[in-house]
DNA sequence: CCAAAAGTGTTAATCGTACACCCATGC
DNA sequence: GCATGGGTGTACGATTAACACTTTTGG
């Protein structure tokens, strides 16, 4: 493999994460911090997008999965290319200048941005050496380069995504309740659903399989648990052409 | 304006028109030709997405805004970056690796493509000096680098976006018939649409306005013209948050 | 008067939406 | 036995889909 950066081009990667417990739409980042060189000044202290350099005879695709295994050790997942970012002046605050000179990036770097979906707890962040972090969607903290945005439009296109195909289930366990399913919709798309629709219409399709399991250590009435057949799913696709203007 | 170019990033324009008389979908391509020196083999001949480099100092947008108004003279036309296409393997037939040596571009060139949408008739061919032809989307010609993947893609794309959004009437003069709207339906989608249900649905939106006027100058019974009005649409539109998995 | 495309209505089935209470469980 | 969230049914309105003939016009 040859090592050679392009230093011109990166990718960055929004990693989606769903905790059930909080009912938490996450987005996975790094800590950004550099001091003076005597230490007396904090020059740069937020968070970022992991992110790399794609490297000479990589595809993109392939950058984007090692920056993601890199990151949580995780490979396999859901994954979208969703748009270049590349204007010259996206690297504009002070401090991100003064980050691009000390990492010796190109100040006129194009990325481009993939989300990720998976599930908050998969990722085990205690062996992780870049101090990455969850923060909620709606929760972000200081952002660095052009990230907020990135992260935004990365949201943008999960929300319509999640409304036709079936990505909601990468955010959840393989064993699920209609209720989790339902408080997940819910967190993405930042609406109320109601719960009886909800589940005759979740219920009815084919590839929500009911399982002979129950759910067990809750302190309430447990609740019955499904899956996601994406075979089945996929056999009895068929685009619908329904014109929704 | 900085005009050095960002030698390994360039945009690429998939042009999209329609024509209402033969109802068809086409796609802008330009002619590529070279000749050996002493005149005596083709190297190259073929067709490709009319693309150039980024400069320096210029957003992709810019850049795509820029390399279509050379094109075609127009601006303000429907514009949307769809994808980066940017594998190291990307030009991988010879015709490719002989034109880049002939061009001086960079090997592992990274485009950042977009489409945009227009009247077929908008465009004045006569003029242009890159022999620039029509062809429809089901039957192109051979095509160079991996056009013909970016150009699927982008169909691909336009085929879900018009679904969800009104985007079709980018490719409609601003006056239109009913049955020219289907007809254009029924050519991207490449599906047979009733035309009494389609009629009733499009007539009852309240941003499709019937004009005082007929077609003239054909020769049968001359249809009803209509307009679309972005203002209206926009007023009344709100996202309807439809699960349909 | 003929060819060609425009325009028109009804019915049945499906789907979406609104809405409130009982049930099963763990503690 | 009580707090907690799980689970259930019905009725109405809106939308879709299937389907065939008449009308208007120019030539």
């Amino acid at each position: 493999m040859n090592l050679n950066k392009i230093l011109n081009l990166s990718v960055d990667c929004v990693v989606f994460g769903y905790d059930t417990n909080t009912k938490s739409l996450n987005v996975l980042l790094i800590k950004r911090y550099l001091e003076s060189e005597k230490g007396s000044k904090i020059l740069v202290d937020d968070y970022v997008l992991t992110g790399y350099h794609v490297y000479e005879n990589e595809t993109l695709d392939e950058s984007a999965s090692r920056v993601l295994k890199e990151l949580t050790g995780l490979s396999n997942l859901y994954k979208k290319q969703f748009k270049a970012f590349g204007d010259p002046d996206r690297l504009k605050h002070e401090k991100d200048l003064i980050w691009v000179e000390h990492e010796k990036f190109n100040l006129r770097t194009i990325t481009v941005a993939y989300y990720f979906l998976l599930k908050t707890e998969e990722v085990d962040l205690k062996s992780n050496k870049n101090e990455a972090k969850w923060f909620p969607i709606g929760d972000l903290p200081d952002l660095g380069f052009d990230h907020e945005q990135i992260i935004l439009e990365a949201y943008e296109d999960l929300k319509i995504k999640c409304l036709s195909e079936p990505v909601i289930f990468e955010l959840l366990p393989d064993k699920f309740t209609i209720n989790e399913v339902q408080d997940l919709y819910q967190s993405i798309l930042q609406i109320e659903i109601d719960n009886r629709n909800f589940r005759r219409k979740l219920i009815n399709k084919k590839y929500i399989i009911p399982l002979d399991e129950k759910q067990i250590g809750v302190s309430k009435k447990p609740a019955q648990l499904y899956m996601f057949s994406k075979d089945i799913y996929d056999k009895m696709f068929q685009k619908n052409y329904l014109i929704n203007i």
